[in-house]
DNA sequence: CTCCATAATTCCGGAAATGAGATTTTTTCC
DNA sequence: GGAAAAAATCTCATTTCCGGAATTATGGAG
């Protein structure tokens, strides 16, 4: 039994969806499968029962999801407990906007919990702007969003920034164009029957993939607004779309009276220096890694 | 971070050498340090501090132990929670008189705990008697020791019956020749002052093992006893060279006035029929299994 | 002090497990 | 009935893992 098959199995139970799950987990959903069949046969047990798409927990599974739980949690406690020097200091946290409204509030109280006598500085900004604050040692780590392989080209400045820094994967976001509620679906940004296209700083890359997509069938300008909430209420006015992660969205009051698009999903990347880890930024990356898979994942059906 | 990493580890950290847990937990030496040091590299932290040729639990190293048991335990209990039928009935094991003597006790108690509703039933006997037992459905399993790969050829009819049965190790004993205590050291049986080798019953594997290990360089005949104390206090009169594992042996009230010499190492066995698994046995050979690298061993150094 | 036995590690080749894509099958939704 | 979507299956390249041989290091005996 291997923990990452755990990890796994707990991702799969949670989306109920071997492909949402393989994307929350980074891996590929053929792999997702075969794990999810060795965990059963080793077990000699079914976990999950096939009602044609949907994989629903069986009793078994049920009783199984509470040990994988505490299997992980275990471990985790395991890695923190042999830290050789409890971590301490200061540990400075640069943050998207979105990272830090949907998936930073659990991560951070628990770290707080295991290592109270780190104090975390968080600042937001955008990508661009976090990830030259680490490599200028203004921030020890940050979490950023790296555009597509597809849009690498186009900032060759920040790709090159990069080489320089670790980088893990540790979120996946589903990027969304938000409509307003009356607006009809759409197949491209030639559909869009708004006056403009509302987003963060330039600097924000879920912006640049938003005006990037844009672009190929529209003109249409974007409007830069100072938060996620401004932007939905711009949205609601009817005059603009939005752009923002589905985990962002489903923490708005507005649940139902939007329409959107899919733009395709963005990996949250944990940027830090080479060879500059300090023990209060292990922690926060072991307390971070933990969650991959475990994030409430917030009504995608 | 694997489960087989740790047990490796909890054997490693037992035995403190390397080599000796590699042969309790079934694999090669490299693979062993190989492990160890993937898990350190993984934890980032030194487990074992190697002070020549010793293996000392570091401070962290301490700390981990703890949690690995820890995890192994709740992996197993997660392994027996999600068993879809409660095992009950009857559970016929049998097993030889050494393995009965000195694994058995600790994994029963543990056994009983778990399925208070399984009705055990132990059987003592020879190896050969066992596996025929189980092949004519009078025990549903057995642990047995089989002949080393050197000796296979001899008994044709064992092995032909094991070939019809599952087999797995899940113990590795350390065969012994116990000489009386004024004997001096042996290299072969040829250096034998003794008038007989006291053994079990002629179905024995480890009488086998000895009287072809005494056959190449001498001319001693058996005497047979019906238990390993008769046999210990055959030695004790000075007359006999006994046969039997260092794990029955250290469970003696005469721990320092014996002399030994190494035979070799003989793995212990659990067989049963293929495709006929009840719940109880499958919930038998969890714990058996995972108790393979955890059993005290009694002051082998 | 040197040699020897023992133990740990390193190195290397074959075997097994893993993961990514392509393909197939099944189900659900039009 | 057909199209879309999701899971399972299959294949293949890659990685990882394991066992054995060679190497290094240590402690003990002469």
């Amino acid at each position: 039994m291997d923990l990452s098959s755990i990890e796994i199995f707990l991702a799969v139970a949670r989306d109920r969806s071997v492909t949402k799950a393989a994307k929350a987990v980074g891996r590929v959903p053929s792999n997702v499968t075969t794990r999810i069949q060795q965990l059963e046969e080793d077990l000699n047990v079914s976990l999950f029962s096939r009602d044609g798409k949907k994989m629903t927990l069986t009793r078994e599974g049920e009783t199984f999801l509470a040990y994988a739980d505490r299997l992980m949690a275990l471990a985790l406690e395991a890695r923190q407990a042999v830290r050789p020097l409890a971590p301490s200091g200061t540990l400075r946290v640069g943050t998207m906007e979105s990272t830090a409204a949907s998936r930073l509030p659990a991560a951070l109280t628990q770290f707080n919990r295991m290592w109270p006598d780190v104090s975390l500085h968080l600042t937001m900004g955008a990508s661009r702007d976090l990830a030259r604050a680490v490599v200028g040692d203004a921030l020890d780590c940050a979490l950023i969003a790296r555009p597509p392989k597809a849009m690498r080209g186009e900032d060759a400045d920040f790709e090159a920034g990069l080489k320089a820094l670790d980088m893990e994967p540790v979120f996946v976001e589903e990027l969304l164009i938000v409509l307003p509620s009356g607006h009809p679906a759409i197949k491209s940004a030639a559909d869009l029957r708004v006056g403009s296209i509302a987003a963060l700083e330039p600097g924000c890359t879920y912006r640049r993939i938003a005006e990037n997509w844009a672009r190929k069938s529209s003109a249409l300008p974007t409007s830069e607004l100072g938060s996620y909430h401004a932007i939905l209420a711009s949205v609601a006015t009817g005059k603009a779309a939005g752009v923002m992660p589905r985990s962002v969205l489903d923490l708005m009051p507005w649940p139902t009276s939007v329409q959107t698009h899919q733009l395709g999903l963005v990996e949250t990347l944990l940027i830090s220096r080479k060879n500059d880890h300090p023990s209060a930024f292990n922690a926060f990356h072991e307390v971070l890694s933990a969650r991959k898979g475990r994030d409430i994942r917030l009504a995608t059906n």
